[in-house]
DNA sequence: TGTGATAGTAGCGAATCGATACTACCCGAT
DNA sequence: ATCGGGTAGTATCGATTCGCTACTATCACA
């Protein structure tokens, strides 16, 4: 009864210690938070690259991740831009100095002791999907998977396209996390 | 090369929406870091229930858990007595409404999500349990372990004691979390 | 006795973060 | 064509976190 929850006793736990890792990694002055939005801005498309996607990803408020993003802006790590085919919306894109950082996470530590699971890394990615996939969908948000998993992607022999977005993609864009992302299957990634 | 590191990503994600749903739930005048205190303090062992500990637990400096200790404090959840045997210490323990607090947590939706994995959740337990140790090793912190898979657990015939503070327990000791704890064998919980 | 390590607190400053309030813009319906 | 609801983003405020430094008290050991 009291055990089913030493999971998500362990997932807290390790969430503070990579937080913690990544606050005392070189070039300190970033926050954890700072570190997960820059790794965000890494991997989202082009249509998840807004402050509300980011707000949704990190389980933050609008208002929070704006303040962020006034900071990030000011060290030069990340630019904002307007969209020209929504003028409510700004685009965020990484900097040069920004993108670095962003590669330069996780820390060394973190990765180490990653590899030292071997290949049931992939089964814990696994579990962990499976976990995420069922806790977001209870809270109603969205689950930002890759756009190669999603039920709007269209195989037309034109090429790749979103069907809910109505835009081509190209193969670089399937990997690359997206806001509208739902799975084709369920388990997909 | 830049897949190894979507667990790490999953995890993080989920430690974040965790902390979220704590946040927002029921008595929301508590932090994130409240409930991980007071789920610490009822989980550790009477060796164990010292700011310090929940500091290396928590991986918080101990100025800053000080504070939390303090707001706790205020709000009646958590109360201080001098340890007899080490006038530097203080020992925390749960008021009533902070021991009900602490079995609050986590909220229903992380519990409902794990439930679905159903018997894999040993699976990932043990998977995170594995990962949470080679970080903690690298980084020459302490693992937090119970008493009952322990290294200095003697099962003498007058009963079960513990081999470096030479102290008696009890059975209902065995499960509690040690500061102390080495595993017995490699991969032991 | 004294020297160093450990436990805990206090105060400072920067930053997170939610809440609220506000502006700007899009879109659909009347 | 304009009205209204919904969405995107920002600004401000106050409470809290959190690392840092400095400080005291106690223990352990020589």
């Amino acid at each position: 009864m009291t055990t089913d929850h030493r999971a998500l006793e362990l997932i807290e736990r390790l969430g503070n210690l990579l937080r913690e890792e990544g606050r005392q990694g070189m070039s300190g002055a970033l926050a954890p938070v700072h570190w997960q939005v820059l790794a965000y801005l890494s991997r989202c498309n082009r249509f998840s690259d807004h402050p509300v996607a980011v707000s949704e990803y990190l389980g933050l408020t609008k208002g929070t991740v704006s303040q962020s993003l006034k900071l990030l802006e000011a060290r030069g790590l990340v630019a904002r831009r307007p969209d020209p085919s929504d003028g409510r919306r700004v685009r965020l894109l990484l900097t040069a100095s920004g993108l670095r950082a962003a590669r330069a996470f996780p820390p060394a530590g973190a990765k180490a002791a990653l590899a030292g699971l071997g290949a049931r890394t992939q089964e814990l990615e696994g579990l962990l999907h499976q976990l995420l996939q069922s806790l977001v969908r209870a809270r109603g948000g969205r689950l930002f998977g890759a756009c190669g998993a999603c039920r709007h992607l269209v195989r037309a022999p034109s090429g790749l396209s979103c069907g809910l977005l109505d835009e081509p993609l190209t193969d670089h864009d399937l990997d690359r996390i997206c806001r509208e992302q739902e799975p084709s299957h369920p388990g997909a990634e």
